[in-house]
DNA sequence: GTTGAGCGTT
């Protein structure tokens, strides 16, 4: 599997359905996943989102990185490999 | 507000 997209700055309001909506206008979005807390369900702010290939996570992130969404400006980079 | 998880089978 390839990695995942990094994806910072994110509005607290925002949810998985929207993040997935602009990504896939990119790309196939493979999968999508928003960080909050698990124990108090509060938004991190943050979120990772995967594509079908890296051709098309290079271009999601190129074309995401720096745009506006709901007010904020996205982070958009590929992220680092998750650790156990 | 910045680099994820689960909480007994995702």
């Amino acid at each position: 599997m390839s990695q995942s997209i990094y994806v910072g700055n994110l509005p607290y309001n925002t949810q998985e359905s929207d993040l997935r909506e602009v990504f896939e206008a990119h790309g196939n979005v493979d999968n999508v996943k928003i960080i909050r807390d698990r124990e108090t369900g509060r938004s991190r702010g943050f979120g990772f989102v995967e594509m079908s290939t890296e051709e098309e996570t290079n271009a999601a992130i190129t074309a995401l990185n720096g745009s506006d969404l709901g007010g904020r400006n996205l982070k958009v980079s590929l992220s680092k490999p998750r650790n156990y």
